[in-house]
DNA sequence: CCCCGCATCAACCGATCGGCCGATGGGGCC
DNA sequence: GGCCCCATCGGCCGATCGGTTGATGCGGGG
């Protein structure tokens, strides 16, 4: 059954040049992996994916500079290459996991993972099946199972007024709404994130990493 | 005046095999740089700096499980081998580079520099020398001029409370003093973060890495 | 010994917050 | 047309917060 498949074409993204020559230097030992090409932003990544269509494109999702690897991967989605975004990033909160799925990623691996398990993802990768980091695989689980904070956007917007330090009158005025307003939002926002403070929500906002 | 140096022998210490492949990678192309172990945990690296005794420790400050990066610094610093330690990692906050330098660190580096900087650097730290990646130099020139946000021991037991989202009287009693010490303390941490309510104080906190 | 930073506490007061009730209107879905 | 989610608003009230002023004690450095 072991047909010689023409070798799996990669691009990488990501801002950090150690990672890229790690990534370049341990799928250089892959026979059946081919890198062909490194961006060093999301704007470069995508651009590189129309001209090279790789058939994976292995994305950081904390890109420094520039658009985030989330709109990223949303572009290359949307893009004609037809090319699988894979997620290697470092984190594993609820917010950037369903943001990346949400984006269109074919897979969210963490960059601790062993490097076997990152040469198998890519495999699956290439042919669109969907691979999680065992982590991943538990949150998503866990999200599964209890239907937790997703916050609507206009939530999202008074918890970053909120991030600022703002009282509630400011909130209102930046916002163009109504103090009542602002408290009714504030009120959902505490139950969602499982707080009855303005600083125990700002907490969890930074911890889960629910603001841009 | 290029006398034949022996080479400066590295030990890495990050908790990603990527980075640590990458690492392993760049340098390899150096004659006069040799990796001669690798370590995924602080404990791991202080048990290899003792017995493989490098000159230089490449040092990441997030390590996942167990102590963190500072704290391995400080035991290999405090150590007999006689190692310098070069920190590279991906932020650059005033706390961590406060910490790192005052746990003895001879450089610091981000991980977005340029692999020619992290050669020159690494020649540098064998010599005990130190180097700062440009955006970290700001920061410390930054720092001198203007002395700013230097909490007391006392002032991050609150802050870190104040975190959790607790109220004056609950902080008071998980710190066995009074609602009035409490609310002096927080004035305080208003004055020295420049904000004024416990949401941005929380933000600022988290942003700047103030809390463990 | 005096000064200064740090931590501790007290009393006061106006502003703000958080929780509670209920209400309206728009938009998507079946 | 009904249903539900979302966003919007109002009023009420007790609890909490934030600012102010002032005070005590302890330890280190000059």
């Amino acid at each position: 059954m072991t047909t010689s498949h023409p070798p799996v074409r990669i691009l990488l993204c990501d801002d950090h040049a150690v990672v890229r020559a790690g990534l370049l230097a341990l799928l250089g030992s892959e026979p059946d992996i081919e890198v062909v090409g490194e961006a060093g932003s999301g704007e470069e990544a995508v651009a590189l994916t129309a001209r090279l269509t790789p058939d994976v494109v292995l994305m950081d999702l904390q890109l420094g500079e520039g658009i985030d690897g989330v709109e990223t991967t949303r572009r290359i989605v949307a893009g004609t290459a037809g090319a699988h975004v894979l997620v290697l990033t470092t984190y594993d909160t609820d917010a950037d996991i369903t943001r990346a799925i949400e984006a269109g990623a074919t897979g969210y691996l963490l960059k601790a993972e062993r490097p076997e398990e990152l040469f198998a993802a890519i495999r699956s990768a290439a042919q669109g099946r969907t691979t999680l980091s065992p982590p991943v695989a538990s949150r998503v689980m866990a999200r599964m199972r209890a239907p937790l904070p997703t916050l609507t956007d206009r939530e999202r917007d008074i918890l970053g007024q909120l991030s600022q330090g703002l009282g509630n009158r400011d909130i209102a005025r930046a916002l163009f709404i109504s103090e009542a307003t602002v408290k009714t939002h504030l009120g959902r926002i505490y139950d969602k994130l499982g707080v009855d403070t303005r600083a125990g929500a700002v907490s969890v906002a930074k911890e889960q990493r629910l603001l841009p």
